[in-house]
DNA sequence: ATAGATGCAAAGAGTTTGCATAGGT
DNA sequence: ACCTATGCAAACTCTTTGCATCTAT
């Protein structure tokens, strides 16, 4: 991944506009709106460069595909709004995680996935 | 589900053995071991049988395939192994969840997923 | 001009479904 | 004997890969 195509830039872009985790069909839906031809395979194989690159991190949800997000963000955790299926970012963290484990266990990280409803759709 | 086959037994078999969330490709390798003659299309069927049937809970975690646990365990988390790639239940829970969300959101549930090293692997 | 990136289509992995048959009741 | 549940294989979905072509440099 060293040119700087097309297909590489409206997918930076969708990034820039969404501001929240996108999966790679959202990706796609959204950088098709300025590149018409646009497949799903480049989709994937510019999302997994970019992760490689550092651009991106991988977002892991409890039973839903893979998301993405722009790299470098405070430590964070994820809202998934039941209604829409969108994910959110929530900053901050929770309390008490070491006492959950056993004593011979390692803890080495930790995912918490909130789930609910968004204001959108609370609205709605 | 109606009938009480030796497949269904098999895979109910598993569960009790095993006590900790197993995968559908899990549940197949151990029920195996006592039915040589099973599929796994019979193992996604009774799974799902088992959750609508309330025997059986799905646990989804991030980037991973759906485990399933014996349904009526009180409120617990995971943790997942990144040696062994099992997956452990942890009992207790976290606080301070309520502040992670904006105030328009409404806040239903939510999944921890711990991830580190188990006994048996950092022993090993 | 050259070599990396793309699009398409085919191949994989995991899960679900259709259909003839085995096996609980 | 009946009819549900099974096993197999095909279908599906999501993701990855092969290959000819396009295109950024």
């Amino acid at each position: 991944m060293e040119r700087n195509t097309r297909q590489r830039a409206a997918i930076r872009a969708a990034f820039q506009a969404a501001r929240r985790p996108l999966s790679p069909a959202e990706v796609l839906e959204i950088a098709q709106r300025d590149l018409h031809r646009l497949g799903i395979a480049t989709v994937y194989r510019n999302l997994k460069a970019m992760v490689e690159d550092g651009l991106l991190t991988a977002v892991e949800l409890p039973g839903e595909p893979d998301r993405y997000e722009m790299a470098g963000l405070a430590h964070h955790h994820h809202f998934r709004c039941r209604t829409c299926k969108r994910v959110f970012d929530v900053t901050g963290c929770v309390e008490g995680l070491k006492d959950l484990v056993p004593r011979r266990f390692r803890l080495e990280g930790h995912e918490l996935t909130l789930v609910g409803q968004c204001g959108d759709c609370r609205a709605a």
